[in-house]
DNA sequence: TGATCTTCCTAGATTATCTAGGGAAGCCAG
DNA sequence: CTGGCTTCCCTAGATAATCTAGGAAGATCA
């Protein structure tokens, strides 16, 4: 797997990539970064230290659920699934990254005389 | 002015912004809030406290200079204007984020069938 | 005179992320 | 059956970015 350096714009975006990644179906916190590097294009592979933490986060706000379970390995796995309330955060945080995302575009294709 | 609430995806892109602000012009550092509120279309209205800091920080890696110097307004600022090395930042911080920005947009689109 | 605006700055708190581990259990090659 | 690899969980501490919440000082204007 390739890995990726510390990486300043994933900053804020991770919670939306959990979210994003949990949204299509329920999965163990192993299986999130490995669904997230699916999802990418094998191009981003977030760090264990930050996944957990943001899982512990999304559990604690209410926006996931967990419960243990078996992995497809045998392993003892802990799996999350969006809650309701995670769907609305999920659609939140998407209309946000779009916004905040558009304001950024525009910043950097704004020409001299534009302004 | 509109105020914005804080806001999670512009971490780590304000460097970027600030940098596109100066290569547009030397500016003082209140003008370079203004000109990013300028340039995105009334929307973003950065914090003192986030620019400051980021200034002194971009001085600081060599990316910008300042010299005292005399605002529209006949009060004493201090202006900043892009190094060589700033430019350079400028560019690797622009692909960057359009790297970046791709990898989140994929991750958002992305349909359970094609994973 | 007092209020408001512009322009600079700092201190402290908060929070996210990263580095850098550790633990345990299954799998497989030799 | 042993050693190493992979999978899966977790925590502690450091670092760094940003925000909140000010202060200072000069200009302008009512």
């Amino acid at each position: 797997m390739k890995t990726e350096k510390p990486n300043d714009v994933l900053q804020g975006t991770l919670d939306l990539l959990i979210l994003r990644a949990v949204s299509l179906g329920p999965l163990h916190g192993y299986g999130v970064l490995l669904r997230i590097h699916q999802m990418s294009g094998e191009e981003l592979l977030i760090q264990q230290g930050s996944l957990y933490p943001a899982l512990y986060r999304l559990e604690h706000q209410g926006a996931i659920t967990s419960e243990w379970g078996e992995s497809e390995n045998n392993r003892k796995a802990k799996y999350y699934r969006l809650t309701r309330l995670g769907r609305e955060r999920l659609s939140e945080e998407t209309e946000r990254w779009e916004r905040m995302s558009g304001i950024i575009n525009q910043i950097l294709r704004v020409t001299p005389k534009e302004i």
